[in-house]
RNA sequence: GCCCCGGUGGUGAAAUUGGUAGACACGCAGGACUUAAAAUCCUGUUUACAGCAAUGUAAGUAACGGUUCAACUCCGUUCCGGGGCACCA
């Protein structure tokens, strides 16, 4: 009888499926554990052998805790949305529905042959519409939450609606909130929204005619093709993450996540602590915000810059710089992202002419504006303090500036010195203070004097959540005219319809644009949403009037003549805000925020089907600015019929050239503030009768973006608790039985995607009352990469000769090209193999030998199918056994380290099992074909027995909960080569050796404890308890050191006392040869230890 | 540039609170069994020097310095490798 492994896996594996085995339930008297792997993204290329590598770890630790009583949760599912599976349909056409279900069955049949213990009945698939329902009804929950900033957290939208109906908001009050439109109360409460949507920039990809996500644009270019990429401005939608920011920071204190890990994420968050306050500008009615984290360097600020695409940019710049500073805005226009960060290194930027002044001496400042500025970050303007920065330092040096210092021999004139350690000088009231006590003095001074105030920024951005992609949770929105409208959840799931093409919509939608049934949900839309406008009190009367005065609305041209036009207006005049010329944003910044007589403006806002450049609603005013065109005399008749239409609606029209307002803002503002009086004055100033809804047949439309990746992994592990649940996502009884996951097993690559997403979500379901934890994952373990290592046979260049590598001096001559690693043995290339390979490309090749043999180069890199260096976990299962190739993984090295695979060992391992195998049977002789005999036996174990056994067990389990793997497959080596010595072939002691293996081998041990004669299956086995007494040694060869060199040993009762231990160690022949002719100076003794005599 | 993590035999790697550096394997060398091969078993394997040998002496955990009776482990400086961030004021 002999280790047949590929007999008793089979065996078992079917007999482990037969009884469900591995099924867990959520009804147990048991404490619950929770182990949890990364879910797989299921890509065609199947497994290789890197990835099994923490679903290894992770299974072992949830055998061992079962084996240790717990009721353990240990899935399995598939991340089954993105971008792969649509790239492949786009390329053949396949439907990513299908190719996702190959892939996960391949999956699965590689996962089933290395032996884990997950339980499918609980498998989940993101793409699968009754998981995704409750991706969508949790995208909801965002939709209808907010971020309460006093009590920092998640709300329901419900309640800030409340508020305002009776409160009001911060900038309006009860009363004009209630008089709002539906559309101005959409894009008030969108702001709040913890899932949001708002324009934002995207990489558009004109060739491919899509916008790519990030991690498809390389270097500027796309990623597929090459083609260039630039930023464009659509609407998106964004997760408020930026609300949880601090909760994020603040989190990372109660979890075990690795040191290395928690500081990306603090990293990526970006906090910082720092003052905000405005500096006047001289000769101009203006401030400019600048946002610093070091107020102390106050005195040593020798210019600001402002970021070129800073609206105020405009207003600043003088005459004499005008043309230097559009020279230098085009320039920057003309630089991709691309440019811009490659070559951070030059310095560029340009003086504006503006001086400001500084609120504590009264200094003249310069205002500059570069690109080393960021738009972005805090409020796009800083000021420059170059004796303390460096960025700042290599600009006044590049231009030209004078440079105060303000920390005296700390600054040496050759770079800046950014030190908090300084004493300050040259700093009026902050003269004399060390610096980092400046900090908190000068933020306190800047509040008193109400220049500024304290201020937290964070780098992290709030995370962009549509992507122009087919593949992909669709949201459950509907926009109707220009509001967001939730679907209702009993609506739910909205299927991702089914698509025959995949390639991009009309103006960089997705492909779901495409299909015009499904986005166009007009009229056809019955139970979903109630459409019907409701207008605000202030339209209702409009409308009403209207309604008296005419019968064909659309002779008066008071609405656009479909509902389909209406729409298109709407977008139509959201584009052109976005999109200002430089005098409207001029005048944007001067009217806004209610800045001219206290009245509200819009921009860009439709009037029937016109879209004006501002108009004021209160007072039926209507500004335009014209462009040079305006001149021309077609234009011109346009105009004026276009200002007899608006005037019949009742508005007054001023209009200004561009070059006017831009010359003299201030005269622009005066003419306006008349106007308003004029108006003001006049008796007939009702407000005019205008419409700004469309009109007949209810129309609206679908979201057609998808949502991204992390939509469904946000949340997966709290579905595994209650896959079935068809009323929740999962009921509160299972995730309070289950909560956290205990153990998280899976790379680094998700540090700051995945782990943040996820644990925001918890955040927001824990504020929301779904869940009771909010941190999602209470220990978190990274395994490390497996590289692969590569091969390489090197061509002479021109020919079609092939050299060994030991023969070949300069790389140089030759082509280097990868070969098939499994073709491969050690660095000796198999050359049979090697001519059949590629479909015999290489069978007429000529190949120089050294020694008889040819030596392929080699290098570790990524392990990949191009680099035919990946080795399919299926081949070694098949050659070893799943139970050797799951040890020899975890063998290998620790689980967190990086390491390049190699197969050589394998055998090492196979050996250990198969020599595990001989304490029980003997192996049968084929010579005599006498079959192998039985060598276990029942007879009583003795002591030193019962010491390896023990041993083994301690340091085991020591191993297995700190996830030290590789020292515990040498710890079981140990025993079974002791034992194999000790030739200890008792039943006593090998059942519980089996027992505390069966998590590393289970099919093995599975095997044996039934040929055992054991109980029941080894999955439910008690785990033996550690007995001490059986380690507790009568003597110890204590080490002696002289000097604190290992000399010689002595064998002293454990119990010795120091006195007792320095005389019969000064006594033993090896010391006193040491001792001679000198005296101790000390002798240690550490009790259980070592002995050191220091002469 | 900044922030993490590493650096130990020919190779993968071990080493509780500082306490016998190299466990356990791979590879290699030699041997046993065998007609032979496979399988299995045994011995050796950090380096240098001395010795037939057991063994002894010296050096040794990237380099240098420090703390300590004692340092792979703690501290400082430098070098190398891996990962992350990258104009974030």
């Amino acid at each position: 009888m002999e280790y047949n492994f590929r007999e008793i896996e089979k065996k078992w594996r079917q007999n482990w499926k037969d009884t469900n085995a591995y099924k867990v339930s959520n009804d147990s008297p048991k404490p619950s554990f929770y182990v949890l792997d990364m879910f797989p993204y299921p890509s065609g290329a199947g497994l290789h052998v890197g990835h099994p590598l923490g679903y290894i770890a992770s299974d072992i630790f949830s055998r061992y805790k079962r084996l240790k009583g717990f009721n353990v949760l240990h899935p399995m599912g598939f991340d089954s949305f993105g971008l792969p599976a649509e790239q492949y349909a786009l390329e053949t056409g396949q439907h990513p529905a299908v190719t996702t279900e190959k892939n996960i069955e391949t999956f699965k049949a590689q996962l089933d042959k290395i032996g884990f213990c997950y339980d499918w009945s609980r498998e989940v698939r993101t793409s699968d519409p009754s998981y995704y329902k409750w991706t969508q009804k949790i995208f909801l929950n965002l939709f209808n939450s907010y971020f309460c900033n006093t009590c920092k957290q998640a709300k329901p939208i419900t309640e800030l609606i409340e508020k305002y109906k009776t409160k009001g908001g911060s900038s309006f009050t009860a009363e004009e909130w209630n008089a709002f439109s539906d559309t101005e109360q959409a894009d008030i409460l969108m702001k709040r929204r913890l899932a949001f949507s708002k324009f934002g920039e995207v990489n558009w990809c004109e060739a491919l005619g899509t916008v790519l996500a990030n991690d498809e644009v390389v270097n500027g270019v796309s990623e597929r093709g090459g083609h260039p990429v630039e930023k464009k401005k659509m609407r998106q939608w964004y997760l408020r993450i930026t609300a949880y920011a601090d909760r994020l920071l603040q989190g990372l204190e109660t979890v075990q996540f690795s040191d290395a890990m928690k500081e990306m994420q603090r990293n990526w968050i970006g906090k910082s602590e720092g003052a905000e306050m405005e500096f006047g500008i001289r000769d101009l009615k203006l401030g400019i915000n600048v946002y610093t984290t070091r107020p102390d360097t106050i005195f040593g600020v020798d210019f600001l810059v402002v970021a070129p695409e800073h609206p105020i940019v405009n207003s600043l710049v003088s005459e004499e710089q005008k043309r230097a500073i559009d020279e230098y805005l085009t320039y920057v226009k003309s630089r991709s992202d691309r440019e811009r960060q490659s070559e951070v290194k030059q310095i560029t930027g340009c003086f504006t002419g503006a001086y400001a002044t500084n609120p504590f001496n009264g200094k003249p400042i310069p205002v500059w504006i570069a690109e080393y500025v960021l738009a972005g970050y805090g409020t796009g303007a800083i000021m420059a303090v170059p004796c303390g920065d460096q960025r700042d330092f290599a600009f006044a040096k590049h231009f030209n500036i004078s440079i105060t210092n303000i920390i005296g021999e700390h600054y040496n004139g050759e770079e800046a010195n950014s030190t908090k350690e300084a004493t300050l000088q040259n700093s009026g009231f902050l003269d004399g203070m060390l610096m980092k006590d400046a900090i908190a003095v000068a933020i306190n001074k800047i509040e008193e004097l109400g220049i500024g105030k304290r201020k937290v920024n964070y780098r992290m951005r709030d995370a962009g959540f549509s992507r122009q992609r087919y593949w992909g949770e669709p949201f459950p929105i509907i926009w109707k005219d220009e509001i967001a409208v939730p679907l209702a959840e009993n609506d739910l799931p909205l299927d991702l319809p089914f698509a025959e093409k995949y390639g991009p919509g009309p103006n960089g939608e997705g492909p779901l644009a495409n299909m015009e049934e499904w986005v166009n949900v007009g009229g056809s839309l019955n139970k979903q949403v109630d459409l019907t406008p409701n207008p605000s009190p202030k339209e209702r009367e409009l409308l009403d009037r209207l309604e008296e005065k005419t019968t064909d609305k659309k002779a008066y041209g008071y609405i656009n003549s479909t509902p389909q036009e209406w729409i298109n207006t709407l977008a139509f005049a959201k584009q052109n805000r976005h999109n200002p010329t430089e005098a409207e944003d001029a005048l944007w910044q001067l009217v806004r925020n209610r800045n001219v007589g206290g009245y509200k403006f819009r921009r860009q806002h439709p009037v029937s089907s016109f879209i004006p450049d501002f108009v004021c609603l209160d007072r039926n005013l209507i500004i335009e600015i014209d462009g040079g065109y305006h001149n021309e005399a077609e234009q011109n008749i346009f105009d004026i019929a276009r200002e007899n239409w608006l005037k019949e609606y009742g508005f007054e029209i001023i209009r200004f050239t561009n070059d006017a307002l831009l010359k003299d803002i201030a005269n622009v503002k005066k003419a306006i503030i008349e106007k308003i009086k004029e108006i003001e004055e006049k008796a007939e100033s009702s407000p005019a009768p205008l419409l700004w809804r469309g009109g007949g047949e209810v129309s609206a439309k679908r979201e057609t973006s998808t949502m991204p990746g992390y939509a469904g992994s946000s949340w997966y592990f709290l579905r595994y608790m209650d896959p079935h649940n068809t009323e929740t996502f999962c009921d509160r009884q299972a995730s309070d039985y289950w909560n956290q996951v205990d153990v998280y097993i899976g790379g680094t690559e998700h540090a700051v995607g995945h782990l943040l997403y996820s644990r925001m979500w918890t955040k927001v379901l824990f504020d929301l009352g779904y869940i009771g934890f909010d941190e999602p994952f209470k220990k978190l373990v990274n395994q490390g990469m497996i590289q692969g290592s590569s091969r390489f046979v090197y061509r002479e260049k021109g020919t079609n000769k092939f050299y060994s590598r030991d023969i070949i001096s300069d790389e140089n001559y030759f082509d280097k090209i990868h070969v098939d690693v499994n073709i491969v043995d050690g660095v000796e290339l198999d050359i049979e193999e090697f001519k059949k390979w590629k479909n015999g490309e290489f069978l007429n090749s000529e190949l120089v030998l050294s020694d008889g043999t040819f030596i392929c180069g080699s290098e570790v890199e990524k392990m990949s199918k191009s680099k035919y260096n990946t080795v399919n976990p299926d081949v070694l299962v098949d050659k070893y056994g799943a139970d050797t190739f799951r040890m020899y993984e975890m063998f290998l090295g620790p689980v967190e380290q990086s390491k390049p695979w190699d197969t050589k060992g394998i055998e090492g391992v196979h050996r250990f099992l198969k020599k595990l195998w001989r304490l029980f049977y003997t192996d049968a002789n084929p010579a005599t074909n006498a079959p192998g005999k039985q060598v276990w036996n029942d007879e009583k174990p003795n002591d030193a027995e019962y010491k390896i056994l023990h041993k083994t067990i301690k340091k085991i389990e020591q191993d297995t909960e700190n996830f030290s793997y590789n020292t515990a497959v040498a710890a079981f080596m140990i025993a079974v080569n002791e034992m194999a010595d000790a030739k200890c072939f008792k039943k006593e002691i090998l059942s519980q050796l089996l027992v505390i293996l069966s998590p590393y081998a289970p099919h093995v041990t599975e095997e044996l404890w039934n040929l055992l004669g054991c109980d029941g299956s080894i999955l439910v086995a008690a785990y033996p308890t550690l007995e001490e007494k059986y380690l507790i040694e009568a003597t110890k060869e204590y080490p002696v050191s002289i000097n604190g060199k290992m000399r010689s040993s002595v064998n002293l009762p454990t119990e010795v006392t120091e006195e007792e231990a320095r005389q019969a160690v000064l006594s033993t022949e090896a010391v006193t040869k040491w001792l001679e002719g000198k005296e101790v100076k000390k002798f240690i003794f550490v009790k259980g230890r070592m002995i050191n005599v220091v002469l």
